[in-house]
DNA sequence: TAGGTGTGCGAAAACGATTACGCAAATCGC
DNA sequence: GCGATTTGCGTAATCGTTTTCGCACACCTA
């Protein structure tokens, strides 16, 4: 060997692709996310594809400029997780008239004909609120995580299930809290202020469904803060299971969502649709969720088999 | 407007630059390389280039395997965090002698002559322990957060700083936990059993030096499951400043470093380096750490200034 | 041995831009 | 108005592969 290389550049003109993939999200900072990264990275490397990775930073705007420029660089194929359902609908349509690959994780665009991995998060809100209702909790709060990111579709699923839980136990009071507030980062802050808002106006709650577990930390400070005890008054569940959670005080209870699995079934998807073309069927994968049970809620606290006769 | 887009794969073979740069780290789901990636990522799309992300999860030879690939791929130059200092040595210095743009980040390879950017470690692990010796405590531990990263020079800067503070109070023994443990993930649990381990051994200690944010999140919760007070019997501080600690209990004291900084110093060097080849001087940029105290050490229950005395 | 088939290798076209070049036209100066 | 310079535009070469094509040579069979 003479240490010859092919160059990859011109055999990519010369063949029309490229062995590359364009992922774009929505942030790469917190928890999800990075996540998902590592799961596409993984396979991709598997494949012997390239990841050329960008950030929208939840800007449509920024979203289609991107998806431009990795157009242009000619990626084979697309992930991408929209930063809004709506904004960008035609644009993503065209791309599809144009036969791009194209993968949507996390979030969705309703009624778009395109491959779709991502965390059922209506179930994934059903079951969080209804560990919350078993435990005797009535008046269950929903805090979200800044007035841009409650139009994700993955936060209206989690609500939406937080709804059909509590449907189901004839409450048809759903009580929401951020909305209103100015958008903050950190997110803990933003539901410590929240909680706190809503408090101060005299609201009443027992549960609080966070919409993830940096709101849900916040809110249990929030909650202490005023001399509130958690679990004992007020029952808190979060969404995303962060190894953080398992040792925050208390111990969060939380939903788990499979995002290294996300990444890795949208790679996988991508290139069954880089390969078979626009022929093969649309394919809309929703991942199981799964509850897991610490203190925050107090179900520990339970006698064996108390909890499942509600 | 006829929506023609050039053929970036032909420009590029033509022009002999692909206005992308590879980027290799260790691991994509923690605090401090996410926060990386968006530095990284804001400044190259500001420059118009693409960075094509791979993870080498700690392995020098899949380093090397990825950093093959990017070549291939014709990258116009290389951020990586490496994940040896030693492992991959000459292979770097083969990459320098083919004059591919290259900037180190995070970690170091000791003599080899490439920028670099990074946090002042060894400055941010004496502010640390410092900040314990002035508020009394003697016997410090320092606690890791596996034997591989052990090997890192960020760690190593770390310890370095811890040393020398120690010295400078005349202590010349020091305590480092996890050494021996199975490297586990979770760096939480990793941290709890290094701390359990010590404790149930009979270890004694007033002060706690975690490597990052994670590791002091365990360490706490091992202290305080043996019924050990933090802050009153013993001060725990931690490294990052993840968003998360300020919401712990106790909130967390930390030093924090400027992660997206570095990403995008990384990005502004490379691109510098590309522009003026080889000619331009080394530059090894140490950006300064800083001090965020909070509860976890005890120093805001001393009175104005008695801190300061000792 | 002749005809057909298979193998192998070198030459050439293609991918889609950039860029250097040459020639024609237009502008300028005297 | 004429020579000289500038401007503009179209043609061709280049980047480094892949791929097709044709041709020569070897091999197999009748």
């Amino acid at each position: 060997e003479l240490g010859y290389r092919p160059n990859l550049v011109a055999r990519s003109l010369r063949i029309q692709k490229t062995s590359t993939m364009g992922l774009v999200v929505i942030g790469l900072t917190g928890w999800f996310y990075s996540h998902i990264l590592e799961g596409v990275d993984g396979v991709a490397q598997a494949n012997q594809y390239g990841v050329l990775l960008a950030c929208s930073y939840g800007y449509p705007d920024k979203e289609r400029e991107i998806i431009q420029m990795l157009l242009d660089k000619r990626v084979d194929g697309l992930i991408v997780a929209p930063a809004d359902p709506e904004e960008n609908r035609d644009f993503y349509e065209e791309l599809l008239a144009l036969q791009v690959p194209v993968v949507l994780i996390d979030r969705y665009i309703p009624g778009l004909p395109v491959d779709f991995v991502a965390t059922n998060n209506e179930l994934g809100g059903y079951l969080a609120t209804r560990h919350l209702l078993r435990l005797g909790r009535r008046q269950i709060v929903f805090v979200s995580n800044g007035s841009r990111e409650r139009r994700a579709t993955s936060v209206i699923g989690r609500f939406t299930g937080y709804q059909r839980a509590l449907a189901e136990c004839d409450i048809c009071e759903t009580i929401e809290l951020g909305p209103g507030l100015p958008d903050i980062v950190p997110e803990e802050e933003y539901a410590y202020n929240a909680v706190s808002h809503y408090l101060d106006e005299g609201g009443k709650l027992d549960g609080v469904f966070a919409v993830n577990d940096d709101v849900a930390y916040g809110a249990i400070r929030a909650l202490q803060a005023r001399g509130i005890r958690v679990p004992d008054d007020v029952s808190v569940i979060g969404f995303d299971d962060q190894d953080t959670s398992a040792f925050f005080l208390p111990p969060l209870t939380t939903v788990a969502q499979p995002m290294r699995e996300i990444g890795q079934r949208a790679v996988s998807l991508l290139l069954e649709r880089i390969h078979k073309g626009r022929s093969a069927p649309q394919q809309q994968i929703l991942l199981a969720p799964q509850l897991v049970v610490r203190q925050s809620c107090g179900a520990h606290l339970w006698k064996d088999g108390q909890a499942s006769k509600l």
